[in-house]
DNA sequence: CATAAACCTGCAACGTTTTGCAGGTATAGG
DNA sequence: CCTATACCTGCAAAACGTTGCAGGTTTATG
């Protein structure tokens, strides 16, 4: 099989692109849709030239798609189902550092499988 | 919060540990159970010390779990489940460097989601 | 038109990863 | 013991990724 050399090559240059921790935190802020770049950058608190960076890589490897309007760029996943992939990686980390990593770790994992906020109230069950 | 930060860098470390085309295919190879690094390098073309060195990260990330018998060391994933949830990641991949590049995915991922082949002659109880 | 806002790109400095090699340990067999 | 096999580790050179900065484009607004 030559063809497993190539694919396991994209397959990793796939998660090298996915292996930072801004460009993580990015497509998890894109899961419920699009967003314009300053917006990113002031959630994550980043200065918008590494956001932009960031996008552009992102972009090169059609992981986002991108829309103007007016001044503005917005962002969406190419994949929206990626972001929710991402986050089953969590079961494979390592817990062994500290205790509290466990507990970091299922809240991150709440925040990032919390469905989308909406304006109205919960529906009672 | 400040745990975004934490888990996001880990999930990072995770990732980029996993983003190597040697380690995926090692990782590929494990998926139904044990091999020693000899024939883990056999069946990747790969010089042994190279195999070695990539074992030792794994195991440094606690992916990879080591027993040894005589002077072979044989490696098993720690979670099994990571070959599989690894395969998914084929959907994300950009598939316009050319046609027969999605054939090349396609036989590559019957390849690593075929069922184990035979009982394994070499496996050691 | 001038200005500001929003974003993009090129570049050099810096840090991290990968690789081959040289040398080391442990076990098995004669 | 001595040798071969199977692996591991440390090290330096090369390759690669990240970051801030300086400068550029486009679009809206007074």
């Amino acid at each position: 099989m030559p063809g497993r050399l190539v694919v396991s090559r994209e397959l990793a240059d796939l998660l090298k692109l996915l292996a930072h921790p801004d460009r993580l935190r990015m497509i998890e802020d894109l899961r419920f849709g699009e967003k314009d770049v300053t917006s990113l950058a002031d959630g994550l608190d980043l200065p918008a030239t590494r956001v932009s960076q960031h996008l552009a890589l992102l972009r090169a490897h059609r992981l986002v798609e991108e829309r103007r309007a007016g001044r503005s760029h917005f962002y969406r996943l190419s994949h929206p189902h990626l972001a929710a992939w991402i986050v089953e990686a969590l079961q494979f980390v390592d817990i062994r550092n500290r205790l509290d990593e466990a507990a970091h770790i299922d809240s991150v994992r709440a925040l990032w499988t919390a469905d989308a906020p909406k304006p109205s109230p919960k529906t009672p069950h």
